[in-house]
DNA sequence: CGATAAATGTTCGCATACGAAGGAAAAACG
DNA sequence: CGTTTTTCCTTCGTATGCGAACATTTATCG
């Protein structure tokens, strides 16, 4: 794509929610394969980090809303890639796990972010990956 | 926010998400009061720096796909700050010109987007905040 | 204990995002 | 000139993203 054929607006916000468009769509294609979005991966992956998580808890872990995670929860456990259970002692909270199906995908899946990452970070020097991921941080605080 | 007391995945692309959401996010309650979005905004700059733009022309200029454009443009319409006019030359075309409303507002708005982008960049020295442009442009690159 | 406050998860509404399909119109082609 | 292709835009379907309101349940405090 010729970026640079047409003037963009000098702003470091639509810089950043371009990149991320970008790297998003990339590693979009390579879950299509799996009926996975990018997100679901990621409740994989925060499922797969301690399952029996709550719906707070992983809203918490992956700076997710916790209206969008509802929904997420739902697909996911529709599709067969979770389960939902209830918390004895807590009956307001459920508590989530991976299933059997998830974990039999485990290793190809978190195979699949790895090489995402690494096709994303294989265009800099590692003095600039780190550099990248400290900004990104730096971004993140108030 | 504490960040740091749950473990994250090590992922750029996560990275970025958040750093877009943040930035997002506060750019996002500085437009509030105007009643405009993020989008909206870019829209209006698009427009300025070159009126009668085609909404094709104009999300090349934007990267935004056409789809989304296509809302875009009619609640921008609607809510008084666009125009479309049909092309005398070209009946697929529709031609897109801020109004006289949008013109008014056009130094306060050009300003917001400035010292969002202030806000964020402050944090960072300036030969920081000319390597993360060129890590953000890079990313773009197929 | 009882009233109030806080936490958890769902639902609603609106605004992106984008693939895919479709209709209209213009361009390219033989 | 007529057919095919391409372009432009819209519409649909699905999935975030998030503020706000809500019901249920738990915790807190007088």
């Amino acid at each position: 794509m010729h970026l640079t054929n047409k003037p963009l607006p000098d702003c470091t916000i639509f810089l950043l929610a371009k990149a991320y468009q970008k790297a998003h769509g990339r590693f979009k294609e390579m879950l299509k394969p799996f009926g996975l979005t990018n997100l679901q991966h990621l409740v994989l992956e925060g499922l797969w980090h301690e399952a029996g998580q709550t719906a707070a808890e992983l809203g918490k872990m992956l700076i997710m809303d916790k209206a969008t995670l509802s929904g997420v929860l739902d697909r996911m456990s529709d599709a067969g890639w979770i389960e939902k259970r209830p918390d004895p002692g807590d009956r307001r909270v459920v508590r989530l796990f991976p299933t059997r199906y998830a974990d039999d995908r485990k290793p190809e899946l978190i195979e699949l972010r790895k090489q995402a990452n690494e096709a994303l970070l294989k265009r800099f020097s590692v003095e600039e990956q780190v550099l990248l991921k400290r900004f990104l941080w730096d971004l993140m605080e108030p």
